[in-house]
DNA sequence: GTGATAAGTGAGTAATTGCCCATGAGCGAA
DNA sequence: TTCGCTCATGGGCAATTACTCACTTATCAC
């Protein structure tokens, strides 16, 4: 209680600097004055409410290009949204720019007051996206995860984001209580059969939006990575013509689901409708690239939040 | 047209610039690099970007509205001290927030190494906020109490909060001997030329800060609950147009000091003249709205702590 | 109590940023 | 063409901020 008590004092303390900060936009030694305490104090204080994500930062002027190849993109692949953040050629994230704007997105839809059902995949760009998301009430709607939230070892996946969603957001959430591939297709069938899983299998029938993570494949690929695939398996696969997986999913260069051993035993739950659902994949850099293309061409998804540079190879592809 | 263009080329180019810098994390040189600008370029581009409100900046905690209302308030009422705390809209009672951000501010004022002199009124909100003061040995500074501590029936007044800090807080106090009010304004020339009473007015009168509670009246004021005033004289009060008080001293709707018998009467402390002292003000809830409204606009006070609801009222007052 | 551990603080310093100023390019008017 | 005006540019420098390090304080298990 004491300790939570001053945790919030801290926070709170950080969230006054910030915004004397950020928005009063007072000095550092100002703020040291004001709150009483040393400039080096305020700093630290300045660099928590940051750090904690107190201060959110948003840009909001549609950069030509940016508006122009997002533009271009909706039409190309007839998408119901579309979002192309700046390319920032000297970094190395592949998160950086779409995490936050995969984050307004999905803040969008956490604010309308009509209930929605909202699905979420996996993968480390949709995690930093939910990382970005600040603390909301939103108990009209209901979360549910796409794909299963156990790993092999039978832990938690750390990348399955529900729970770290569940932290963020009040609302309901539905994990999938499944590992995120069966060992055959009656497995599957007897996974799906219990109830818990039913109720999940049927949100996500419901979802009016669905944020997806798009994995390459390849023997870098964050299923081999996980653990989730050897790479025999990936080797198999890439030779039968798979060219990227959501929520498990593998489909082809044409973006078509493959039919065939592998896909009977992904347990996550199937893709909500493209017509009666956005589907939102998120996903930017050189190894997504190909990935990206079948997915939108076979119109897996129907909506996309990418940077300029990839949303320039989808153009030209 | 061509103006138009490179106007927005220029925008296009702050854009990106303050989202390098400010989303991606970049320095602006490395921003000049990419850009391929000078470094100073890519400062006038951020800082334009600031100056035209692309960059947005928000705060997302609990305590951002609070700051933005103590902003407006301070503004407002030109006030040395504002605290606005979060209003618990499922809570009724008044003291709750305002009590713990009083007794971070008294023990701000206590933890000052230079001697000072704290002055006290009373009232429920403030010995809440007393009591949360924790135990503290200031041997420099010296606190006074601004109104009387002996109740109608002779023994001590229950809200006077001067003895409950004694207990917290190691420092000389000095109350005030005396009833709240007396029978007539001879009767108080001669209480308040006792000696120990002249003391406690010196002290007064040279107090840095001054922690007062804002008392409303009307039939249910605390002022009748503790028999302090009849309903009879409580109603020709508020028809000759008083506000609400303040350690006693009654005050009309535009927060001036009502001449006449009442106030002639009182046998509390003068306040401390605002234009050396903190005289802050506790205080939240609906029916001490109008009361704080009162004091703020006749300066009686010129800092207050309240919650954001009573915050709101007195902006749109 | 006591030592280990973690968290916070202030000083010092390097990195970064904000701002002033002289320069020169672009452009319209004489 | 030339003058006068505006405005972007980069250099230089002062102000501000970020980071490291040594030290203090608080916490907790023993």
């Amino acid at each position: 209680m004491a300790r939570r008590a001053e945790a919030n004092n801290r926070l709170d303390d950080a969230a006054r600097a910030g915004w004397l900060y950020y928005v009063a936009g007072r000095t550092q030694d100002e703020i040291a004055t004001i709150m009483g305490i040393s400039r080096q104090s305020a700093q630290r204080l300045v660099s928590l409410a940051m750090a904690e994500r107190l201060i959110k930062v948003r840009l909001d002027h549609p950069i030509a290009a940016c508006l122009e190849a997002a533009e271009r993109l909706r039409e190309r692949y007839d998408l119901r949204h579309v979002d192309v953040v700046p390319s920032d050629p000297g970094s190395s994230s592949t998160t950086v720019g779409i995490a936050e704007a995969g984050a307004a997105e999905i803040e969008r839809w956490l604010k309308l007051p009509e209930p929605q059902v909202l699905a979420i995949g996996t993968g480390r760009t949709l995690k930093a996206a939910i990382d970005q998301l600040p603390a909301m009430e939103c108990p009209q709607h209901r979360i549910v995860s796409l794909t299963g939230n156990i790993g092999l070892d039978g832990s938690a996946a750390y990348y399955n984001v529900i729970f770290s969603m569940a932290d963020a957001v009040k609302a309901r959430h539905f994990p999938m209580p499944l590992p995120v591939l069966a060992s055959s297709a009656e497995e599957r069938a007897v996974l799906h059969s219990q109830s818990l899983v039913q109720v999940a299998l049927k949100l996500g029938a419901q979802a009016n939006v669905a944020f997806v993570g798009v994995g390459e494949l390849g023997p870098d690929a964050p299923l081999c990575q996980d653990g989730f695939l050897s790479q025999d398996e990936m080797g198999q696969l890439t030779k039968s013509g798979a060219a990227g997986e959501i929520c498990g999913w593998m489909f082809d260069h044409d973006g078509a689901l493959m039919a065939g051993s592998f896909n009977d035993r992904v347990a996550s739950v199937p893709l909500p409708s493209r017509d009666n659902a956005s589907v939102i994949g998120l996903a930017k850099g050189r190894r997504k690239y190909e990935a990206l293309r079948a997915a939108l061409k076979g119109r897996i998804i129907n909506g996309i939040i990418t940077d300029e540079a990839t949303a320039a190879y989808l153009l030209n592809a």
